[in-house]
DNA sequence: AAAATACATCGTAATATTGCGATATAAATG
DNA sequence: CATTTATATCGCAATATTACGATGTATTTT
């Protein structure tokens, strides 16, 4: 056990958990906002923006890259890395869709 | 180590994450979009819907309720389930607050 | 080429999540 | 009041996540 039973749902539903999960962490929202703010892509300004390890960022920028939501281009020594426009307005639209689902009022 | 470390995120990005973190999960969102549909509220049925044991279903809905994103009735024997549809709002304006952000093209 | 700089990755410890069987609880029914 | 029905909770096992020190790697600088 321990294991999520991925089989039992829908490819959607699926999708739509694994996207929530990668930004469903502050640091990873920090990071988000950070880059979205700094428009030119930053780097290690995380690590002394959040007060985390060089490595726990490091780690988090992966699992952002892992997700597509952003890009990292190696310059020189450092890496630069910004928010990939294209998925980042494809998880606006996912999440529009799961929320735009009317709530009726007539509760139990 | 394990633990997130909420203390240096703002108020605002540890509650996002938390918001995002309830919902992140197929099952829960499974269990949402089935509320939803059946606007009439449901409860055992789910373990049926879902092929997840009645155990399981209990603990994705407590983990719902503890977001507030859903409201529980004894109906006999029974509980009745619902969306709470004033969080389900505050959810839906949270997120559409964080996509807001425009996304600028000159990346890296 | 050696040293410095900037990241990535490895390994590990601590904690969290997921799932379920077993059991408890509470209301309805016979 | 015993039984059934429906759900919650406990306890456990398996796996995942978070965090970080230590180390590896690649590029620049000296």
């Amino acid at each position: 056990m321990g294991l999520t039973k991925t089989e039992i749902f829908t490819e959607k539903q699926n999708k739509l958990a694994t996207m929530l999960k990668a930004i469903a962490h502050p640091a990873r929202i920090a990071i988000i906002q950070h880059l979205i703010k700094a428009q030119a892509c930053i780097c290690g300004d995380l690590v002394e923006e959040l007060g985390l390890a060089q490595a726990t960022i490091s780690q988090h920028l992966k699992e952002l890259k892992n997700a597509g939501l952003i890009q990292g281009t190696i310059e020189g020594t450092s890496v630069c890395y910004c928010i990939d426009p294209k998925v980042w307005k494809q998880y606006k639209t996912a999440l529009e869709g799961f929320f735009a689902m009317e709530i009726s009022n007539n509760c139990c």
